[in-house]
DNA sequence: GCCCTGACTCTCA
DNA sequence: CTGAGAGCCAGGG
């Protein structure tokens, strides 16, 4: 099926499917990414994994990057950075209210449900 | 191997 | 709500 995943990190490509799986109009902190690939606790690491993506796209799906943010509910760039507008503006068109940098995870924040996952995620 | 650096997170003040 | 501190762990030098 894919045929040159492999010289990308395992652990990277868990990672990318997963927020492969946020649906439009919605976003997941890293933490919550980190634990549904199956690497509880290393948040840090889907942030590495996120700026790792290949600018070309990967596995010819995009990765929607931009819809991962922190656990406080805010982008995790610097106030007014490049990144930070680039991703605020690409939430904005997905009807994502970002105050600031703030977005309001009870409204916002993507429930995955227990079935799809158990469908997609076969690790 | 040791040290430092993060697109992180939790806890506590 | 904000900030400091500690814990976290893969990568790179």
């Amino acid at each position: 099926m894919v045929t040159e995943e492999k010289s990308y990190k395992p652990q990277y490509v868990r990672i990318w499917r997963t927020v492969q799986m946020i649906p439009l109009g919605k976003v997941a902190t890293y933490g919550q990414i980190a634990d549904l690939a199956g690497l509880p606790g290393r948040a840090r690491l889907v942030g590495k994994a996120l700026g790792a993506v290949p600018k070309t796209g990967w596995d010819k799906q995009p990765v929607p990057w931009y819809r991962v943010i922190n656990a406080q509910g805010k982008i995790s760039f610097p106030l007014n950075s490049e990144y930070f507008l680039t991703q605020k503006g690409l939430l904005q068109e997905e009807q994502i209210i970002v105050i600031g940098a703030k977005i309001k995870l009870s409204n916002f924040q993507w429930q995955p449900d227990l079935s799809e996952l158990l469908f997609k995620l076969t690790y």
